[in-house]
DNA sequence: CAATAAACTTGACGATGTCAAGATAGGCGT
DNA sequence: ACGCCTATCTTGACATCGTCAAGTTTATTG
């Protein structure tokens, strides 16, 4: 058993973590589809059947490469907040077009987070990185209450209204004219917000 | 070629309709990964290949079955307004839990549906279903408007409202304790819409 | 009744996930 | 220094899948 996790090792070294790299990659290309063990392992110069070693197979290695995507999601979300001015207003909005730009940006990661594939939703990694992201929005969402909705209800109201506006956005690829969200920032959508 | 379309023919009669139940049928009983052209071959009692002849492959038939998802979700939002008081409010409240509802009652059909799965969307059969069902949720949006954005905007914003909400109940069905949205009716998160 | 086209069947191919068994190398105790 | 042991892959096989080409059967039609 390796003692230093990143230390180089016997044939490969750290194959896992090119694998997951490999898998990134294959997704951007290609789209979900295009994500297979075999290529994974082609495209890391190893065996077919090396990726089920490391992953406890194909669903193993997609909910890795599904928390890495929490991860990067939840760096997006920082970044436009960050970016924005302080006043929570702002930073709330702020927040959700790093969601929403995400989403466009990495659309096939997107795809295999939130799609209907059967993750390993217990694995410790997966819950730790979509706890974060999730605790991204938590904190955008917590001076804010929402009208008839407790403080618990105003989070899902703004979760689902941004979530759903991705998948709507997502479909636009598909027809780009003539789409019902094509002049619609986030901001016209958003409801109005009472402080607490 | 046929003249009557529903008249039986040749070997099996009017096989299409009865792949497109057998389709049906596997993704409720197997979710999506079920779904597949030799089991629905095999249960419609016909070679594996005959699918291929009626639709154009795999995605031919998921399109069709996505169409008939998009049917059956029109019925479902309008089997609920028609139980619903008629005031617009409660109208619209009523089409929106329709939506959810079908989304609970047919999870592997709705995944297909708004999944990564690349369905044929210029089958005008998809098409006019799920103009059909856009339809009702425009009507229900028809009577009001939403403070910032223009009519339009309000459509946009109970969609991605309902949709998303949609996707944050059917991840409950995984852990279904401690799950952020188990204590939340839709009304609840429904922002305030004025009438126009 | 024969020709023609529609509606399948049969057989094959490559790709994929998964498993069992074997090979290999690096580290550890002695 | 030497041999064993285990983690890390490789090899080979299998079943399932979508797809295609070619053949077969039935219905319609002239």
């Amino acid at each position: 058993m390796r003692n230093q996790p990143q230390k180089k090792q016997h044939h490969h070294g750290n194959l896992r973590e090119a694998l997951i790299t490999a898998g990134v990659g294959l997704l951007n290309e290609g789209g979900l589809s295009a994500l297979t063990l075999r290529k994974c392992a082609a495209r890391a110069g190893v065996s077919h059947a090396a990726p089920a070693y490391h992953f406890k197979g194909l669903n193993g290695l997609l909910t890795a490469i599904a928390a890495r995507g929490y991860q990067a999601l939840a760096e997006t979300m920082i970044e436009e907040r960050e970016a924005a001015a302080t006043d929570p207003h702002a930073c709330l909005v702020a927040i959700c077009n790093g969601y929403l730009r995400f989403a466009q940006e990495n659309e096939a990661l997107f795809d295999l987070m939130f799609s209907a594939k059967e993750l390993c939703y217990d694995d410790p990694e997966l819950q730790r990185e979509s706890a974060l992201a999730r605790q991204v929005l938590h904190e955008g969402c917590a001076p804010f209450k929402h009208g008839s909705a407790g403080n618990e209800g105003t989070e899902i109201m703004i979760w689902a209204l941004v979530h759903g506006f991705a998948g709507i956005l997502r479909k636009r690829r598909v027809r780009p004219d003539h789409h019902p969200a094509n002049n619609i920032r986030f901001e016209d959508i958003l409801p109005h917000l009472e402080c607490v």
